[in-house]
DNA sequence: TCCATGATCAACCGATTGGTTGACAATTCC
DNA sequence: GGAATTGTCAACCAATCGGTTGATCATGGA
């Protein structure tokens, strides 16, 4: 079900709001990274980008393994798939409604029997 | 540019982290709706129901145009566009990785210089 | 063995969030 | 004109967020 109130969504939505974690995400997709290598690029204490791979941890999109000292994180697809599938739902709105969403605006609502 | 330090993606990705501006948005896909029709599925007042609107005003997901004493609200899809085609990035990375990523977290990391 | 490294934790801070209430403005209807 | 409807605005509140510092702990390398 890809319903507004899936509350998994929140968190996912969430953690991809800030710059810091899609960079961090991005660089993910290149292969695995220890907590120290993603927080690297980032003017911020290491601590500071700790919590970052936490938000992205408890929202699902990466997962943590400790390996000796150091912590190594992967990207895990599941949940951006299900956001990116979400969102798909309004892929056929956009190709065809584009043009009829000024004429909806500025004329009368003729849209709310036509779903 | 699907970038990750793109801005505006911030406020798509935070205006739809919440269920309650989800629900709005699912409701605009069958046509238009007053400010006062949005908020009708929700037990809350008016005002906190017009502030979620706003939010997604300010983050481009819909449009207000004020008609007589009513605000009519439409979905404008184009950074709905964005945040979809920038998961789209990643929809690669899940289709190709999806049994790599037990291996790559279990055993050594080799995927550092696997673009 | 000693020390530097990698990471987490707890406490704290200012800013933002989601929500409320109350006052207000504009429009519509009688 | 007067009253009800629709919506915004400002002020406020508790909770959360993004970030810091300092302490701690385990591990790895000299």
């Amino acid at each position: 079900m890809v319903d507004g109130s899936d509350a998994s969504l929140d968190d996912v939505f969430r953690a991809l709001s800030d710059p810091t974690r899609r960079v961090m995400i991005e660089r993910l997709r290149a292969g695995p990274r220890t907590v120290s290598e993603l927080a690297e690029p980032f003017s911020m204490s290491l601590a500071g980008a700790a919590k970052h791979v936490g938000v992205l941890d408890r929202a699902g999109l990466v997962a943590r393994e400790r390996r000796g000292r150091e912590v190594h994180c992967a990207l895990r697809p599941e949940r951006l798939a299900a956001a990116h599938s979400y969102l798909e739902q309004y892929a056929e709105f956009w190709g065809r409604r584009l043009d009829a969403l000024a004429d909806l605006l500025e004329r009368k609502d003729d849209g709310k029997e036509t779903p």
